[in-house]
DNA sequence: GACGTATTTGCATATTTTGCCAAATACGAA
DNA sequence: TTCGTATTTGGCAAAATATGCAAATACGTC
C-alpha cells in the first residue's frame, strides 16, 4: 500500500534530497569532509540556514558529524546518492 | 554554485519523488504500464489527487502517458529510478 | 447534439517547508 | 569566569505543497 513504513522511509530520504543547496552539498561532500564553517562560505546563506540543511540530511541518514573541538564536520555516509544523480543526468540529456 | 541549473533540476526530480503515494506508483509503474483509473482503484485517494500525483511525476520527466480513447496510460521513463531505490533501502537497513 | 466514462483543472483550505533574526549552547583560550 | 568562535535552536512570516470537491474537458456512443 501506499502508506507503507517502505515508502514513507523512501519519501524522507528523498525529501532531504530534494532542495538545490542540499544537492549542493552532497555534492561538496562526495569530494571530501567539510565543516559547517567552510559550507557557509560556498553557500552564502545565513549559518543557520545552512546549519538547518545539514540537519535535514542528517536525519535522512545521508550524512554523518563528527565534532572536533567547536567545529562539526561532516560527511556522506553512502556515495551511492550520487551515482543516482548521473542516472537522472543521463536521462535528463536524453 | 548551489542555484546552478543542474541542482535545480535534480531538486525537481527528487521533490517528485518524494510523497509516499508518488514512490507507490513509481513502484506499480515498474511492473507494467497502467491507467489512470487502475492506479485510483489501488491508492483509494480522490481521482483529482491521483491525477496530480501523476502530472508531477510527469513534468520530472520521470513517466510519460499516451492517450488510448478516453483512458490515459503511464508508464516509467527510466528504471534506474528503482534502482536507486535498492541501494536507499540496503543503506537503510545496515 | 445529448449522454456516459475517464481525466484534468480551478478553487479553497490545511499542512509543510524555507529562511532569517535573535537567543541559546558548546568549547577552547585568556 | 569571561571572551570569542562555531553551531544549533526557537519563533515567526512567507512561500510552496497537498487534497477534496465541483466544474471543465476529452472522447466515443447513441
Amino acid at each position: 500500500m501506499k502508506t507503507d513504513a517502505k515508502y514513507v522511509q523512501m519519501s524522507i530520504v528523498m525529501k532531504a534530497m530534494a532542495h538545490p543547496t542540499r544537492l549542493f552539498i552532497l555534492d561538496m561532500l562526495d569530494e571530501r569532509e567539510y565543516c559547517v564553517c567552510e559550507l557557509q562560505e560556498r553557500i552564502h546563506d545565513d549559518m543557520s540556514t545552512v546549519s538547518r540543511h545539514l540537519s535535514v540530511l542528517k536525519n535522512a541518514g545521508l550524512i554523518s558529524s563528527r565534532k572536533v573541538n567547536n567545529q562539526v564536520w561532516y560527511k556522506l555516509v553512502c556515495p551511492c546518492v550520487l551515482e543516482f544523480y548521473q542516472c537522472i543526468l543521463k536521462k535528463g540529456n536524453e
